[in-house]
DNA sequence: CGTTATTTTCACAAATTCAACATAATTTTG
DNA sequence: CAAAATTATGTTGAATTTGTGAAAATAACG
């Protein structure tokens, strides 16, 4: 995977560059912000950040405010910076969703353990959301699949048939059965419109497109293995 | 259905607390062993267990020995916990049979997705209706049958038929019962095409086609032993 | 409103299945 | 043992089902 990029925000330029030189170290990418609105920029201009490490004392916008903000959009994970290890405000903060406290002053090694806890934590969580099999990756947050690592394009209909089937890797799957699970329930077209989509599905997965069976007078079938080959 | 057993492995007491009190919130009902030897004992004891938590660094018996003696007598789910999420002997891990990997530290909305992602997988399992007689398996959720671990290719009717024999093993059927099972109750053609099919079934089945017997003026029967060799 | 992408329908070709028939083999019965 | 009844087997054409390409309908977009 790439370096991760990681988002600090703290008013005091002192305070980022010690953040920053100890995550640069750890093998992160590390981008600045004096403030808070200056923070929502960046973190909509960039849309790969990993995590945002939040100063909770900041002039004008201070850090509760950011955090409220950007979990409007994102559940991006967020560690907060808090002056006193008694400012217990701490469950204010995790109504806000913010996943993590660090006290300061704090030790480079404990912000470095909180961070990779946290995004190890957050891979996981993801992890729900990835379908795979037989080379074929679907994550469906992002909404996009790979074969053997190479994206394919799909559309709505196409990427949601292949949904079906990956989440029923192994089980045949009757036109019905398909129609009313992929299709509204409330579908009356022709059920032949599934083949079509299969037909186009399969070209686009290439080899791999073999992977749909047909299950001849009964419908199609995702294989897990090469069964019969 | 009732609250589902879980065994949960870890030689500290403070993991141990932890990861029950978050399962018995849950909803589950939650047991505890302290090494692995206490929990082969419990887990033979107790028929009814629906999954292991199982950490991997326990001293005497570690977690990938005790995968592995479970694994000799049962299929249940097992979770491994892991100290460090680069600790990557998941390949020796998978290779036993276990069933997903959760790295310390953990959130608990981790520990309880996972948990019900994988119940929820092995009640599907379950749910696959697989008839077994003489070597010969049918799975009909995947609508696949082997014969000695070997893929076999059966048209739909084919299919249905040997279902229907297994379903009704070592009992005799005659062809009006066959006809109105396996065939629509609207068919109304000659039942000589069981005959036929029959003698499909059997050629595609080798020398496990003899299972299939006649019943001279009757119809047919699906041997479960070999009665009369 | 026109343009583009997506989805559905349609028509025909290709593949597969299946019932039916004819004939051979087997079993029962007298 | 022979005749009658029943089952086994090979073949075949019709019917069914699926694959495919293109047209028509629908939705998405600026």
């Amino acid at each position: 995977m790439d370096r991760m990029k990681i988002l600090v925000v703290d008013d005091e330029a002192r305070m980022r560059k010690l953040v920053k030189d100890f995550l640069t170290k750890s093998g992160y990418e590390v981008i600045e912000a004096e403030d808070g609105s200056h923070a929502l920029d960046l973190f909509y201009d960039q849309k790969d950040i990993a995590l945002i490490i939040l100063d909770v004392m900041m002039p004008k916008v201070d850090g509760w405010e950011v955090c409220r903000e950007i979990r409007q959009y994102s559940k991006v994970p967020i560690i907060m910076l808090t002056a006193k290890s008694d400012e217990r405000d701490e469950l204010q903060g995790f109504g806000l969703g913010v996943d993590e406290y660090i006290s300061k002053p704090f030790s480079p090694k404990i912000l470095v353990a909180r961070v990779e806890a946290i995004l190890r934590r957050a891979g996981q969580l993801d992890r729900e959301n990835i379908l795979e099999a037989g080379g074929i990756v679907i994550d469906k947050a992002a909404h996009n699949v790979t074969i053997d690592g190479k994206p394919v394009e799909l559309s709505y209909k196409e990427f949601e048939l292949l949904t079906y089937f990956l989440e029923n890797k192994g089980i045949a799957l009757s036109r019905e059965k398909i129609l009313n699970n992929v299709w509204n329930y409330d579908y009356f077209g022709d059920a032949r419109t599934i083949d079509t989509h299969v037909k186009k599905l399969r070209s686009k997965m290439g080899k791999k497109g073999d992977l749909i069976r047909t299950i001849w007078g009964m419908g199609y079938k995702f294989e897990t293995e090469n069964e019969s080959l």
